[in-house]
DNA sequence: CAGACGATTGCCT
DNA sequence: GGCAATCGTCTGT
């Protein structure tokens, strides 16, 4: 039979070294199904987090219940609270045992900016701007709706939220640099280039 | 069990 | 540019 919707990425997708899953998820398509809607953005902006000797990955301080999903099988989201309030997305690569992650850090919104909106908004303050919408992890979380409870997802399955290939991303539009926020990181894992976004994207973090 | 801290964000000066 | 918000996780007593 046929079937026009693109399939949700495999786990194959995620089962490789972990600055090359980062980097081809540029473009891609990070989709969420939540309350009869479908919500979606591209991916414009990814940080690679690579196993035991990246001080800046969560796991390299050994494995404890908070890391365990990265030590687990690729293809799952590895979901966080950070300072108390702000969730951030994670997709586990590479093989099981090793533990290594993607973090999403930012989307170009395409469908269901409408709910993005409801759900980020403030009281008693101006609607946002849709560059303001999922341009950071913690932002992209709250406008998809993405919390503790998709802590070990698997996201190759097409429900409720999955990634799916999109419009091939060429190199010379791919800018690459350090990691934001990891200050606590050894010096050379700070300087590693292993952010990636869409150069001149309006939706990067920044 | 107390205490420190964080892969951020947004408000305030 | 400074800084508070707010809580799960981890460390050390």
């Amino acid at each position: 039979m046929t079937n026009d919707q693109p399939a949700p990425l495999s786990t194959d997708f995620f089962a490789r070294p972990t600055l090359t899953v980062a980097r081809e998820l540029l473009g891609c398509r990070l989709v969420r199904q939540i309350d009869g809607a479908t919500l979606s953005g591209v991916v414009v902006e990814a940080e690679a987090y690579i196993g035991p000797t990246d001080t800046a990955c969560h796991a390299s301080k050994g494995r404890t219940p908070r890391t365990e999903v990265m030590f687990g099988p690729p293809g799952r989201a590895y979901v966080y609270l950070i300072y108390g309030m702000y969730h951030m997305l994670n997709l586990v690569t590479e093989a099981e045992d090793f533990p290594a992650a993607v973090l999403i850090r930012a989307v170009e919104p395409q469908t269901g900016l409408d709910r993005m909106q409801a759900r980020r908004a403030k009281p008693g303050r101006p609607p946002l701007k849709p560059a303001a919408l999922t341009s950071g992890p913690g932002k992209l979380c709250q406008a998809f709706g993405i919390d503790l409870a998709f802590n070990g997802w698997p996201v190759t399955t097409g429900e409720q939220l999955w990634l799916e290939r999109g419009q091939t991303v060429p190199d010379s539009h791919v800018a690459t640099g350090p990691r934001v926020g990891i200050t606590y990181a050894a010096p050379e894992d700070i300087s590693a280039p292993w952010r990636f976004w869409l150069r001149g994207n309006p939706f990067v973090s920044g």
